[in-house]
DNA sequence: AATGTGACATACC
DNA sequence: TGGTATGCCACAT
């Protein structure tokens, strides 16, 4: 059996399951990996998420205001608001437009 | 082993 | 309304 992976690589693993014009929080993916509170580790590891291969379209994952608190990290504060527009989210002054309709919560996927 | 760090969340002033 | 403070926990050094 594999070694325990990083929690990164569960972070990964959910961020990338985020369907197609839907965002989560932070503390959403942070809950569903058991940390809750801690959804500081989420938004590290987005941060780390830019080093190694990965696929994670951690523009998806803002904070829990719908804010794009991270969008200075995708190499531009534009990226992530053109990214989440070219997948029919609009963003309003930095903030995710119907972002509690476009939320998506990770159990939603074991469903 | 201990310390520092972090793209959050919540509470308080 | 926004700054400050604390909690939270895994990872890097």
């Amino acid at each position: 059996m594999p070694l325990k992976e990083s929690f990164f690589n569960d972070v990964y693993e959910v961020a990338s399951k985020i369907p197609y014009g839907r965002v989560t929080s932070y503390g959403a993916i942070a809950e569903y990996l058991g940390l809750r509170g801690s959804a500081r580790m989420v938004g590290w590891a987005m941060n780390a998420s830019h080093t190694g291969k990965n696929n994670v379209p951690a523009h998806r994952v803002v904070n829990r205001n719908g804010l794009l608190t991270g969008k200075h990290h995708f190499g531009g504060p534009k990226v992530m608001e053109q990214l989440l527009r070219s997948e029919g989210i609009k963003v309003k002054d930095d903030k995710v437009v119907k972002f509690e309709k476009l939320f998506w919560d990770p159990r939603e996927s074991e469903q």
